[in-house]
DNA sequence: TTTGCTTTCCTAGGATCTCTAGGTTATATC
DNA sequence: GATATAACCTAGAGATCCTAGGAAAGCAAA
């Protein structure tokens, strides 16, 4: 019998395209191995199980997204970057659903495998750059960095739950949205604040 | 044989137990019936399917998140209204992390179910009225609710799913992006922008 | 070629899960 | 008490995850 070829790379890939298709949760063991044209127990070859999958798939998608997003703000500073930056990490989300829902669950990724998987690492490096340009020092840049990616996120995960419900088009607050974070971080709050009005 | 005195409400309410207990993805029409003390068959007289059971659990969450939010903002206006909105998500997502996920999941929840469960419209009409006082007018208005929603939710999804790492700790941060959203909110950058600097 | 090793993929099967069909029995109402 | 309406049950089909152990494909060396 000829062999199929598998490997945990390709299990992977198969469990990722199936997840942008049908729905993360729609991902079993059995449609993937169907997609592979293989039986289900041979997939426990290259990968521990069910949970290990997803968690390979979050990584996948934490390194394509980080490629997308360096290659979008490549050679950009500035407003001009942080446009690119938003945009790439909110057009995967829309390209990939599947995939960037599994970078959702809750950490239950196998460390060994995510020490030499440079994306979610690469990705905090990168809007570290990207701020660089905005002159801010420590502690502010780390909080920068995590407002930003917040609002990313949660811009994304809400436009895929189907938070913003109709009336003003997501894409318009999308870009009001960007105008207001550059504002922001061209004018950061210090950090003593009493209590102005 | 006594009867266990089971409805849709009760169903809910053991299975957001268990989500926040054991995590969302473990919530199965067994472990609900198991912990009511019925068989698991006797769950499909009152929820329709396992699907329909996460759909009623995020609609529960998202109605005392909602009152959460209520009781905190009640008799507060501009910054302080601002925490108390913020730091009642938030803690409401800590407090519950397996109902909070269920509002994650992309939107299948029964229209009919949905439409007498106030949470998500009466969550969306609280930001609004906590914004009233930065004086903001539409579309303005909804891009500001919008942002506001994404970085909180963003905030607590990646505090949830292990996205800040090490270092300082999210607490700081959570504080100073309220400074920032706060300040952002006072200085709503103008519709039309060319490029400044 | 032959021998042997390693890896790949298989069959078989236990345990658990979802959901349906249909039967009992508790409870409320007359 | 009689009856209707639920609530809850048993039984079972179909899928799923995962393990154990076997067959066979490919590779290396004699």
């Amino acid at each position: 019998m000829a062999r199929a070829g598998l490997t945990a790379e390709r299990v992977t890939i198969a469990g990722a395209e199936l997840a942008d298709e049908v729905g993360l949760d729609r991902v079993t063991m059995s449609q993937v191995a169907r997609r592979l044209g293989v039986k289900d127990a041979s997939l426990y070859s290259h990968v521990r199980s069910l949970e290990d999958l997803r968690g390979r798939i979050a990584l996948l998608a934490a390194d394509e997204k980080t490629i997308r997003i360096a290659e979008a703000t490549a050679g950009r500073s500035g407003k001009d970057a942080l446009i690119a930056f938003a945009d790439a990490w909110r057009e995967y989300a829309h390209q990939h659903p599947g995939r960037y829902m599994a970078t959702q669950t809750p950490i239950q990724i196998d460390p060994e495998l995510a020490a030499d998987a440079p994306g979610p690492r690469r990705a905090v490096e990168l809007t570290y750059g990207m701020l660089r340009a905005y002159g801010l020092a420590e502690p502010d840049l780390t909080d920068a960095v995590r407002l930003l990616r917040s609002t990313f996120h949660g811009f994304v995960a809400l436009e895929a739950a189907g938070g913003f419900a109709h009336a003003r088009s997501p894409q318009h607050s999308w870009v009001r949205a960007l105008d207001a974070l550059h504002a922001l971080l061209e004018h950061w709050p210090p950090s003593r604040e009493g209590d102005s009005s």
